[in-house]
DNA sequence: CTGAAAGCGCTTACAG
DNA sequence: CTGAAAGCGCTTACAG
């Protein structure tokens, strides 16, 4: 009897190797009811195993966890996102990543989403693909969508307010019709405190390299720039556009040398032309920095530090302005409802070398 | 009896006007019954519209584009990964963007990708937590996963293989063993070709600031070099550990220096370290480059061009291999079979004034 | 070329 | 606490 016992166990514990090596051997991924039929349960059981807060006997859960092991058992999260109407996915569109300024964004938004169970989904958006890109947003059913690094941003970020997907635009805004929740650093104050402190430390021939003419970045720390010059009774010795690129600075840059006197400072948009613009005052014009020309940038990109540059720049504080985008983007998921709001940050002046001012 | 006509139409379209107006403002997203409906055809017209090369009446395409444009219908991508199994999404694990080599690398696999109809699913992989990632890598039915950046890929490549998705290590290798296709650079060849310059270049006391020592890469760089350089009778003047990152690369440098004779070369394991390298001499302790220490990089980041640093360098073909690593996966996803291929590039190197070599 | 129907793998009221 | 069943929005044989 006790030997028939030892069989019957022996060829039940075969069996059910057996059952768990052909179910892994088909390679199709497990599904909740083949750990269900493993662990004698129902369909349901498994799923609620793996819901948190849903109810189940602990001694369920300890079975279904265990065939689930067996089996190399994980939710398809494609399944419950047609079901639950969401998908754990946050769109992120972006079109360059040369300025530095976004990886770092990217690294730390990332990081932020996953820890809350969201996945970044990436949006590459050349220009004038625009309307591409809006077509294969919507389309994956993402529950939020943040712009950065893009220009002409209202289109989309009109159409994911249309079908209620909450929208945080990182360091830049559009139109105020536009429903869409915006972070951003004070790029006009940022502005007037360089000019201010250029002036106060006796510059006189003061230009600026734009950036992108289009960007709110560019328009605001123009206007504030110019604005506080003038109140300080100082026109713009002489400008030109640089893009927020890296050789597009360069030449500015030539554009601006090209005129004599040289200006004594130079504020540029970001730091990313900052360092084409040092590059061509020293490698080309074999002028000193700052005793020369002195050269302000804005982001605070790490690269600011380097030695070699030691650029002095407006800090946009990157790290509370991604945690305000994740934030803003994760109750408003939460809430299902569109309400935007607008966070702005105060910049700093980080004095480096490059301008002791 | 023409009036009544009049009437009936208005009418007609009256209905069909509300019925449209009823459907866009119940903000879910509309669905491809909602056009059927419409367009007066089955869901299966709908879906068939929709299908690239399914066979469709064109009046019937025609009626149901109409339905779906008055609609602002857009088929689910979610729905029909879960019928047809296809993600159309490709899992990108890294684990920091300091690097400029990386977010570069993105940008273009992204946009390869995107061609395809496939996108970037991002995963950021801090270290210490790889399996919470593979879990979530394999929770979303990725089509595919591209691991750059990460050390550790082993596991992960691994554990992806069993189920059957396609992987490719991009800049690094696993054990033989591991069903996983890699796209390197000659990281030994490299190595090599930077030493025999070197000592060409009549460089005697040459040292190494290596990376990661685990990764493959530097094991790579350094065993290529290091042989080289004894092949010409040449011992390792000195070397320290950078770990691929800015600051402690510049630690590594102050090891380094603290030995006198200095180096009068340093070959670093890639170029984000080289930057820190070539602040500390050049800052801290107030020598030449390339006179009284010439400095050679790995990887060819658009940095290294800038005109403060203008970096002698190995270059990897970043575009190339990125545009191999798209391919193999977009050929292995279609498959749906992981036969490993194993991609290997030329290097080059790029001599700038940080090593006239 | 077209429509009715099955089914992808889940979640979630509902009834017990 | 549990299971049977409906249903999320599609694709895709199948029969006509």
């Amino acid at each position: 009897m006790v030997y028939f016992l030892e069989v019957l166990r022996s060829k039940l514990s075969l069996n059910l190797w057996y059952f768990i090596f052909m179910e892994k051997k088909k390679k199709n991924p497990v599904t909740s009811i083949q750990v269900a039929k493993l662990a004698n349960v129902s369909q349901s059981a498994v799923s609620r195993t793996f819901t948190a807060g849903a109810s189940v006997a602990p001694a369920t859960k300890a079975r279904v966890l265990a065939a689930a092991k067996a089996l190399g058992y994980r939710p398809n999260v494609i399944a419950r996102s047609l079901i639950s109407g969401q998908s754990k996915t946050v769109g992120l569109v972006v079109a360059y990543l040369e300025n530095h300024f976004y990886p770092l964004m990217i690294q730390q938004l990332s990081h932020a989403l996953q820890a809350d169970g969201y996945h970044v989904l990436l949006f590459m958006a050349e220009s004038g693909q625009q309307d591409a890109v809006i077509e294969q947003i919507l389309q994956y059913q993402i529950d939020g969508v943040v712009l950065a690094s893009v220009t002409l941003s209202s289109h989309i970020a009109e159409e994911c307010a249309n079908i209620g997907v909450p929208v945080v635009l990182f360091n830049r805004y559009v139109p105020d019709e536009v429903q869409a929740s915006t972070v951003t650093s004070n790029n006009e104050a940022g502005g007037r405190l360089v000019a201010q402190r250029l002036v106060q430390a006796g510059h006189k021939r003061i230009s600026f390299v734009a950036g992108n003419v289009n960007s709110s970045t560019n328009q605001d720390r123009e206007r504030g720039f110019i604005a506080s010059l003038n109140a300080e009774g100082i026109e713009l010795w002489s400008t030109a556009i640089g893009k927020y690129r890296f050789l597009a600075a360069a030449e500015a840059t030539r554009e601006i040398l090209a005129k004599k006197p040289y200006p004594d400072a130079i504020f540029v948009a970001n730091d990313h032309m900052a360092f084409a613009v040092m590059d061509v005052i020293r490698d080309e014009y074999k002028l000193r920095i700052p005793e020369d020309i002195a050269v302000v940038g804005f982001d605070n990109v790490p690269e600011s530090n380097w030695g070699a540059y030691s650029l002095t720049t407006v800090e946009q504080p990157l790290t509370e302005m991604v945690a305000a985008t994740a934030e803003i983007l994760l109750q408003q998921m939460k809430d299902k409802k569109v309400t935007p709001t607008h966070k702005v940050f105060d910049t700093q002046l980080i004095v480096r070398k490059s301008a002791e001012i």
